[in-house]
DNA sequence: CCTGCATCTGTGAGCGTTCACAGTAGAGAA
DNA sequence: TTCTCTACTGTGAACGCTCACAGATGCAGG
């Protein structure tokens, strides 16, 4: 803020710095983008009326000439709050925002719970707000993701988006491979009953990670045993519920491998009131490598998400989109953590 | 986007409402912010032709002349990263989002951890790219307060900010009071040797439950032991490690108030392993209510922050200071959650 | 009839920036 | 010399909106 000739408050301008260090606008905005076709001697003169002066551009003028936001929209879309009670969700976010951060580009977080908020926020990224969007959403034939793309908004999904013919972005960690390093994994501890609590079937890691709890059976020449086989929706609760179906179809199971780690914790706790006992009874591996994971008796045995890596990855790809780049897919490996549980 | 006379796209402007409905774009404007002196033919013209033409506003041209963004930060500065591992800070950032997505406010995610980071989001936000601040900031002495201040961008702090003279805002639970229907509680169960794991003293929860604890104390006419009283820092391990120092300073305690449920957690933890059954041996009560307090056996006595109504009076406050209110207080009661463990 | 007032509408200016273009100076080549 | 090329600089015109102001209209009261 400085004061003008009217002894009002205004904000430096462009042409503030301009007269201070003696140059036009048009060079003082060349320093601003990139400083190229500017003499060492302008330049110098810039960056120092710039400091005296505290000249912060006026992002509302540039954007309106480029078209550009130079900001990014962080969009949840969850019909249940599941992803706000998921730890996951924080690391993401967090890790998104602090990516962005290093490139001074600011994030909007938008959360599309009901359809009312999903159209509002639809409204506001197609109004140009936004230059892309970090999209958040796990459930199959979410139609947010074929609205933006119709509108041509650069996304990148965290999680391969399902049934989608959508030219996406996507990010995500190897569920697949992921389970099967667990079952593996219990597999090689001599386990010979193993079974399996799902995500739902309409979400990536519903379905990825019990395909590759299949795999190893297969691989194993263990036969596969449906009754084996409970869905959950990742929920505690639901883990809970599982377990108790899996104690009474298959009392002689003697591992289990659940595809959350909230899940695991309910199934931990039901064993243990059943009377069994992790790990000399029955083994349980997890997935996510959450907090609750920590939190348990004994540790929980899973899946790391490598979250820091998905965010890093979703940035640079978004950033790569809204500079002109094609869609493009990255997989990142996982890694299993040994606790005390398997 | 519509396609101009040269054929390229160019997205609808004002203007473009303004043919469509036979009016002037003055009128256009005077629809689009509250429709004042504007005859109810125009009022529905207009209405009609930004349906049809499906005219979104462009903020940044509309900034530019109003000086004002429209959009708030939710600034968090934890020089630990403490507060996104807790549950609390979830329904915080989302209740908040969704309060201002009523009202069509953007909200921008800003974290501070590091000072280069508080920093860069200071200089910011003091480039009046946002109209104000929701601030996170627990720890007393943080210079962010009072630099936002002095820039006068208006700020709601959650939690009371101490050691400030700094003219804000903020929200808190009755820490206070919590507390003390907590430890009332206990001593109305029969509890005679009430420990207490506090938060840190540089923040309000900290100082604030505390003193909760000392009252009740006072108030039954229990001597105030100070061995009973042992630092934490609202980490799991922080409460595990407390109530290790309980055991062996006090092991005739029969109750602990805990200022966490996260620390609850790891004190309900080192009980068991030191063979005290609870609640029968010792009594445990926490503090928040958060999803940890479930996950618990048994589960968790605890103290109910109005996360919800903090957030919503947060917004409230924010808005009414960014339309030139005085800064205010508002103190939000708390609820005893009764569960398992005391 | 005119005057005054409230209601409504259109127009020019300007917010702070970038972009396209015109222009200058100096170096090197013909 | 003159011409071309590169490096650099300044200027007018946008971008899409709101604001202030000038006009127009309709109606009541004198």
């Amino acid at each position: 803020m400085i004061r003008g000739t009217d002894g009002k408050r205004r904000s430096v301008t462009i042409h503030d710095v301009a007269r201070e260090a003696g140059v036009s606008r048009g060079t003082v905005s060349r320093v601003l983008n990139g400083g190229h076709y500017v003499s060492p001697a302008a330049q110098a003169a810039v960056n120092a009326a710039i400091r005296k002066t505290g000249y912060v551009v006026n992002r509302h003028a540039r954007s309106l000439i480029t078209g550009k936001s130079d900001s990014v929209a962080f969009l949840l879309t969850e019909p249940q709050e599941r992803f706000f009670e998921d730890p996951n969700f924080n690391v993401l976010l967090r890790a998104c925002t602090q990516a962005l951060a290093a490139r001074d580009i600011p994030l909007l977080l938008m959360i599309a719970g009901t359809e009312a908020e999903r159209r509002r926020n639809l409204r506001y990224i197609e109004g140009g707000h936004v230059d892309g969007v970090l999209l958040v959403s796990s459930h199959s034939g979410d139609p947010v993701v074929s609205e933006l793309d119709a509108a041509s908004v650069p996304v990148v999904a965290c999680g391969k988006p399902l049934g989608q013919r959508a030219r996406v972005s996507y990010v995500a960690a190897d569920d697949r491979d992921g389970a099967r390093s667990m079952v593996r994994y219990l597999h090689d501890s001599g386990r010979r009953r193993i079974a399996t609590v799902t995500g739902p079937a309409d979400t990536p890691g519903g379905v990825e990670r019990l395909a590759g709890y299949r795999d190893v059976l297969a691989e194993c020449g263990l036969p596969v045993d449906e009754s084996l086989i409970v869905p959950g929706d990742y929920s505690r609760a639901s883990g809970e519920a599982a377990a108790e179906l899996l104690l009474e179809r298959a009392p002689d199971m003697d591992a289990v491998f659940v595809a959350s780690d909230l899940m695991a914790q309910g199934v931990l706790d039901t064993l243990s009131r059943g009377g069994r006992r992790v790990p000399e009874d029955v083994a349980v591996g997890g997935f996510d490598d959450s907090p609750a994971a920590l939190s348990t008796r004994p540790g929980l045995t899973t899946v790391r998400q490598p979250w820091d890596r998905i965010s890093t990855e979703m940035v640079r790809m978004l950033l790569a989109r809204i500079a002109g780049e094609e869609p493009s897919a990255v997989i990142l490996p996982t890694e299993l953590v040994r606790r005390g549980s398997a």
